[in-house]
DNA sequence: TTGTGGAATTAACCCAAGTTAAAAGTCATG
DNA sequence: CATGACTTTTAACTTGGGTTAATTCCACAA
């Protein structure tokens, strides 16, 4: 079977509002999410209340908690709508039967997981060898839409740094 | 069939001297390396010469460039042996085409990818959210062999810091 | 035993980013 | 258009970690 099909068979709708949440820091949620409409994003609050931000979630993309549904484990991060969304939901646990019984659905998990971990690959990079400033010239570079997206205390927090100090970056970067 | 019986079959054995590179920063090998013995360190080198280590690898498991192996692109680090090491050597062609044909290698890969992708999250978050000084305290809480296989000059790089910067954290933490 | 060379520590100085707080800008809503 | 709630900028001060260089510590070889 297509992933699509799949999907198409054993997916649900849902939609959400702004500020929603599909699930919490600590929740076990084991659903996967398709994004059809909208925004997310995924973030880790610290024990002291600070915010960071693992990824925003565009329309085409995935998301959902690896440490829950696959390691059983609570979420480390909570995922919220930033703007009303549109989301076909799947349990993990399905698609990772049908993975185990049919041969075209398990090719395209592969293929999807190792797009991810390049993903994720990137992402380490830019943590441990760029400082923050060279991220920012990097995100601008690669991905300027977002910029628009959303604000720039949300662009701060995931870059790792605070709002005033992108603020602060945008300033030494334009004089 | 079984991944180890795949492995038997289409790996071939390696040995390599401790300073002996697998492949270098921009290399496009597309092999991956299953670690018997020793120990090995893949690390990324910035435009100004410095150091960032991505990971120490251990017995028991694997690395490669997915950039490279599957991307097609120039690896983005470099792999050197820091112990004389025994190595089983796949090529990343070979083992996704039988995940193309063979059910059970298939289940496998998934399993692996499904692991390395929680690994991943595990090591973003660290540097998103974590100080230096907590990341080398979370290190020593859970992987203290670590600390008696590499030089504090390595455990620095792979929190992304100096030696310095680490020795002063030590300082700190002992007082 | 004594060099010798790398590893780790320490000191002095510097800078990027955090923190706190105030000011300025932006925008939606009544 | 006025109010209030954010968002962004700016300023002043603090701090963690970088840089450079000197010093101390080892381990090992001659």
């Amino acid at each position: 079977m297509k992933l699509n099909e799949f999907i198409a068979i054993n997916g649900t709708s849902l939609t959400k509002e702004a500020g929603e949440y599909l699930f919490r820091q600590g929740d076990h949620d084991q659903s996967l999410y398709i994004v059809k409409s909208g925004l997310l994003k995924a973030y880790y609050l610290s024990a002291d209340g600070k915010e960071n931000i693992k990824s925003f979630i565009l329309p085409g993309s995935n998301i959902g908690s690896l440490m829950a549904s696959y390691a059983g484990k609570p979420s480390t991060f909570s995922l919220v709508c930033l703007k009303p969304c549109e989301l076909t939901v799947l349990q993990f646990a399905a698609l990772y039967e049908a993975s185990r019984t049919d041969a075209e659905i398990s090719a395209a998990i592969v293929d999807f997981l190792l797009g991810f971990g390049i993903k994720k690959e990137v992402r380490e990079y830019e943590l441990l060898c760029l400082s923050a400033e060279d991220r920012y010239k990097k995100l601008v570079e690669n991905t300027p839409e977002i910029l628009n997206l959303v604000t720039q205390n949300e662009i701060a927090r995931y870059l790792g740094i605070t709002p005033v100090g992108l603020s602060r970056i945008k300033k030494r970067l334009a004089s």
